[in-house]
DNA sequence: TTTTGGTCTTGATTTGCGTCAATGCTTGAG
DNA sequence: CTCAAGCATTGACGCAAATCAAGACCAAAA
C-alpha cells in the first residue's frame, strides 16, 4: 500500500495549483493532514492541532503518475514537497547524460528544500505518488515564524547528511556485491521504520534506477543479483525480492 | 596564512576545558571573536555584538597541531566545533580499513552537528588548526533561544548536502580525471569564497587523502595529476598546483 | 656525512566492472 | 491468439583503474 497508492491512470489537468507541477491536485482546500497516515513520522509532527490548520491551508495534496516530474534541476525552486505516498527518485544529470540517483524518497520524506534558487537536482515518481505541495515563498514565511518546525526541519537535514556520507563511502570504496548488500539492507530500513515491515522487499525502481543509485550499470547489478540468489542469500520475486540469509547480507553492507 | 597557521609544535596540556580534545586550548575565556577574520563568512555572522559577547563565552578557541584529532567516529558527541584556521579532513572507516574522506572543512566551516548521541564520522587536522569548541548541551540550548543561528545553521547543512551530493555524482559517475579536475576546481572555488585568492592552489593534504576523497588509489591519483601536468593543464609545485588551462579543467569537471 | 622513514612517482601486470551483443521474459495492443 | 516494446538476464570481450613492485625524492635523525 504504501509503495503502491492508487494508480492515476487518468490524470486530470489540475484545476487548482500550479498547472505545471505535472500532477493531480487531490485535496484543493489543503492537505488532507487528519488522515494522514505518515503524519506522525514527518516534520509536520511538530505541529499542533491549531498550526496544523494554518500550515494545511499553505499548499495543496497533489498525485503524480509513476514516471511524471515533480520538479527538475535548474529549474526555478518555487516549491517545496512532503512526500505522503509512494516513490520518488532524485537524481543529477551530467551534460553527456550520465545519471546519478542521490536518493529514493520515501513517505514522509521533505523534498526540494533548496539553497539556491533553483533545484539542484531533479525528482520524478517511481511509483504512482502523493505529496503536499507548498508554494516556497508562503512555507519559508511560515517556517520563519515557527521555530519548531525549523529545528525539525534542521534535523531532517542532518539526517539526510549522514545518509549522504554514508552513500559516499558506498560509492567510493565498496565492491558491487557490497554496494547491492547496503542498498538492500538500508532499503529494509528505511521501510520498517515507516512502519513497512515486510518480509518481503519490493524493489518498485528498475535495475537502471538501482545502478545509477550504486554506480554500478544495469548488467552488473543483474548479475549481482544474480549471484547472490545463487548464493541463496535472497531470493529474486516479482518486483521485489526475499531475504534469506540476512545475516550474510549484513556482514557485506558492515 | 590560512591554510598554514602558525604551528603548534609544543602542544602544552590544555589548562582549561576537555583534557580529551587532544588539543591546546588558546583563549580559555572565550573565543576571540573581535579579531576573528572568518566571523563574517561564519555561522555566527548572524549575531550582534550583544549576542556574541554571551555566544563566546560558551566555548573556547582550541589549536590543533596536524595531524591530531578533533574527534572520532562513534565516539560521544559532545562538542561541536567552528573551524577557524587550518584544515580539517572528515572521514568514515570501514572495518576492514578502507577510508572514505567526506569532505575537507575550510575555515569557516561547522563541524560535529551529529543527529545521534555519537559523531558519525572523524575529523582531525591536515595542517595545524584552530576551531571553536562548543560543548554541545550549551550549544544546543542556545540554538534553542536563538532562532537567526538555528536558520543559519540549517542553511550551512543545506548547503553541505548540495555538496555531498555533488560528490556522490563524482564518486558514481565520473572517471579519474575528472574526478581530479573537479577536486581541484572545488577546492580553488571554496578558497576563492572564503577570501583566499591565488593562481597557486596550495593542497596540504597527503596524496592519499586525495585519493580517499576521490575513491581512488594514490597511484591513480599520482599517475593523473602527472597526466595533467604533461598535457600542460596543470603545473606541479611543492605542496600544490598551478592552473595553466582552466577552461580545460573546467570541462571536464563540468 | 650517511641512514632512516615517509611520501610520491613510475612501470608491469591483473582484475572487477563496463561495454557490446544476443536472447529471454513480461505486458499490453491489436 | 500474435506481435511489439520494454526491461532483465546472460555471455564474450575490453579497458580503466587497482594491485604489485621498484625506485626517487626529501627531511630529519644519527
Amino acid at each position: 500500500m504504501l509503495l503502491q497508492p492508487k494508480k492515476f491512470k487518468d490524470p486530470v489537468e489540475p484545476a487548482f495549483g500550479d498547472p505545471n507541477c505535472g500532477g493531480c491536485v487531490l485535496d484543493p482546500s489543503g492537505c488532507l493532514c487528519d488522515g494522514c497516515k505518515i503524519r506522525p513520522l514527518s516534520v509536520c509532527n511538530v505541529l499542533n492541532e491549531q498550526e496544523i490548520k494554518t500550515f494545511r491551508n499553505l499548499g495543496h495534496s497533489v498525485g503524480y503518475n509513476a514516471k511524471t516530474s515533480l520538479f527538475s534541476q535548474d529549474e526555478e525552486a518555487d516549491a517545496v514537497f512532503n512526500l505522503t505516498e509512494g516513490m520518488v527518485r532524485l537524481y543529477k544529470l551530467l551534460p553527456d547524460g550520465r545519471r546519478q540517483i542521490v536518493g529514493f524518497a520515501l513517505p514522509g520524506d521533505f523534498l526540494g528544500l533548496a539553497f539556491e534558487p533553483t533545484y539542484s537536482f531533479s525528482a520524478d515518481a517511481v511509483t504512482s505518488a502523493v505529496a503536499c505541495r507548498f508554494p516556497r515563498k508562503l512555507f519559508e514565511a511560515y517556517v520563519d515564524q515557527t521555530p519548531a518546525l525549523l529545528k525539525r526541519l534542521h534535523e531532517a537535514a542532518t539526517y539526510e547528511l549522514t545518509l549522504a556520507r554514508e552513500q559516499m563511502v558506498l560509492l567510493g570504496r565498496r565492491s558491487a556485491e557490497e554496494r547491492i548488500a547496503a542498498f538492500l539492507i538500508g532499503l529494509r530500513d528505511r521501510l520498517y521504520r515507516i512502519g513497512y515491515h515486510s518480509p518481503t522487499l519490493r524493489l518498485p525502481m528498475s535495475r537502471q534506477d538501482i545502478a545509477d543509485f550504486l554506480g554500478l550499470t544495469i548488467e552488473t547489478v543483474s548479475r549481482t543479483l544474480t549471484k547472490l540468489a545463487k548464493d541463496k542469500v535472497i531470493l529474486i520475486v516479482p518486483d521485489g525480492i526475499r531475504f534469506l540469509k540476512m545475516e550474510k547480507l549484513e556482514t557485506l553492507a558492515a
